[in-house]
RNA sequence: GCGCCUGUAGCUCAACGGAAGAGCAACGGCCUUCUAAGCCGUGGGUUCCGGGUUCGAGUCCCGGCAGGCGUACCA
């Protein structure tokens, strides 16, 4: 149930019909409603290639098109040339109905083809608790997911965690540092070492759990050991948030395995590798990059990017076709040796796309918050879901494109008064659901009450609804999940507007009948909105 | 210096290359009703500036300006 698919459909058999040079049919939405429900511009688009008038074209059109079509009520063209489609009431029946058949299925699709898709994201260092910006970073990915398995991508999400390395070591000694301190002794953590005051946690737990003695143990053990508990805590974090993902890798894994060392010999073997100063380099600048980049230091240590490099093959022999990562903007200096890598072991330009998930801002009362990674002062995510919740946080994140940096304040997504747009979603989800309970078990619905449907309102609410499968199949191509946000303000925006204008529960039982049917199509899809979202739908507010 | 992101109403932000929008703030209305976390109305614009491509540019390209981030044999 799909009335843009439909529309397309049949505007590109008129066009093959009329032997017009093939260009792409898109909708779009006309300004206001009273100017029709879609629009459709190939007449501009083949004024060119025809050489004629593009309101001569759209006449043309608009004569060819089928005149039976019991979905269309009439046609416009206007401007330059818009082909202005309005819908039929019987149309709009239409989508009542393949909505209480369909249910949450409403706006899935097969678009995909079950493409296979790897979506990592988040990704923090095991060195320290997740914070705000990962916070974004989860929402937008895992809302991104969601959305690509409701338009038929075999899309999966994987966190990437960097268990191996100095950074270990210097957790490690950061820990040990702890436990010296809790002995009485002066604290000294060492030269990018971890200052935050989780690490004293962490110390007094590898003090009673650690097996074997932490002050005499390789800071390379304490640092692996206690890197495990973090990540136990930032998968509890996640999960609190409602991202559960499909895998967690373990750099550490590549090592085992030498994976690596496998990659360095066919990037050597193909002839990328150079040696230059005892270091090894990667020849990415014949790839597109500013620059080459090592991969193996003078001292024979292999840079982070090499098992980088080993670990996105990697994706790549598990079958995926696309391997989406989201990264923050301290990181986009990356993209182009990255991509450059994936082109010379010959995968595909489109492979790796990289989505850079900007800033974040924090605020209070609009004064910013000050963080510092260097003193461990930050906000953690757990502070973040326990201060403002899940539900606000994520609708904040998935309420702005991810390119845009992003003001986060505490106070303004703690607000619960009328200026705060954040429940407004979910408080028509809870009205509809309170008409319900007041409702109880209703008739079923006839096919005759449809015919009582008559309000603007009602219509309204009914060509929103119809929209519901663009806003998806948008936000999955474009991978622009704040596209769900903004289709249900305005789904919300109408049935506001509609419970305000129409008594749903009345003495008249067809028409009874005929809103509660058009109250549940709404509760249906606003609840798989906020699913692909990542948020809840609560019944009372 | 070079690279990336951003610049749209007073503020926060939307807008597949297609006809500039919403929320907040300001002002004025609406609760004896299924939830007022809501609804209705009014005002508010040189889409940072200058060129270019296009039938059509907030959107793409070039050159500026402003803010943010990055620019390691760290991750």
């Amino acid at each position: 149930m799909n009335l843009s698919h439909h529309l397309i459909a049949r505007l590109r058999r008129t066009l093959a019909g009329l032997q017009y040079p093939d260009v792409p049919v898109t909708l779009e939405l006309p300004p206001s409603p009273d100017m029709g429900d879609r629009s459709c511009t190939v007449a501009l688009a083949l004024a060119k290639p025809l050489k004629r008038a593009p309101r001569q074209i759209a006449q043309e059109i608009l004569q060819a098109l089928p005149p039976d079509d019991p979905w269309i009520d009439r046609v416009e063209i206007a401007g330059p040339g818009y082909l202005n489609f309005f819908w039929s009431r019987e149309a709009l029946r239409q989508v009542l109905r393949g909505l209480r058949e369909s249910g949450p299925d409403y706006g899935s699709s097969d678009l995909g083809a079950g493409e296979r898709r790897l979506f990592e994201f988040v990704s923090a260092n095991p060195t320290g608790p997740l914070n705000i910006v990962s916070a974004r970073a989860a929402a937008v990915g895992d809302s991104l997911v969601r959305v690509q398995r409701k338009i038929g991508f075999d899309a999966q999400s994987e966190f990437y965690v960097n268990d191996a390395g100095r950074q270990v070591d210097l957790l490690g000694e950061s820990v040990r540092a702890r436990l010296r301190e809790a002995l009485g002794r002066p604290l000294e953590i060492p030269e990018g070492g971890y200052h935050g005051i989780y690490v004293r946690d962490l110390a007094e737990q590898a003090r009673q759990e650690f097996p074997g003695d932490p002050l005499t143990a390789p800071a390379r053990d304490l640092g692996r050991w206690t890197a495990q508990r973090i990540v136990a805590g930032q998968r509890e974090t996640l999960e609190a948030y409602g991202v559960a993902y499909h895998r967690w890798f373990f750099e550490s894994e590549i090592h085992q395995s030498g994976a690596h060392w496998q990659t360095l010999e066919r990037l050597k073997q193909e002839g990328h590798i150079y040696e230059k100063d005892g270091a090894l380099y990667f020849r990415s600048s014949a790839f597109g990059d500013d620059d080459d980049r090592v991969v193996v230091t003078s001292d024979g240590r292999p840079t982070y990017f090499l098992p980088d490099i080993a670990y996105h093959l990697d994706k790549a022999g598990r079958g995926y076709a696309k391997a989406v990562d989201l990264w923050g903007p301290d990181h986009h200096g990356h993209v182009g040796r990255m991509q450059a890598a994936m082109r010379a072991l010959g995968l595909p330009v489109e492979f790796l796309e990289v989505v850079i998930v900007q800033q974040v801002n924090l605020l209070r009362g609009g004064q910013p918050v000050k963080m510092s990674k260097r003193t461990g002062e930050m906000i953690t995510m757990d502070e973040l879901i326990e201060e403002v919740g899940s539900d606000a946080a994520r609708q904040i994140f998935l309420s702005r494109r991810w390119s845009s940096p992003l003001d986060f304040d505490i106070e303004m997504a703690k607000d619960r008064s009328e200026k705060s747009p954040i429940f407004y979603v979910q408080y028509a989800h809870a009205r509809i659901s309170s008409i319900f309970r007041k409702a109880g078990d209703g008739e079923e619905l006839q096919e005759s009450d449809l015919e009582a449907l008559h309000a603007p309102e009602e219509w309204d609410l009914l060509r929103s609804l119809s929209l519901f499968p663009d806003a998806v199949e948008t936000a999955g191509l474009q991978l622009a999940p704040h596209r769900i946000n903004t289709y249900l303000s305005d789904l919300a925006t109408s049935f506001h507007r509609f419970y305000h204008e129409c008594r749903v529960l009345s003495d008249d039982p067809a028409l009874t009948r005929a809103r509660l049917a058009l109250c549940r199509a709404v509760q249906v899809v606003l609840k798989e909105g906020l699913r692909l979202m990542g948020m809840s739908a609560p019944d009372q507010m």
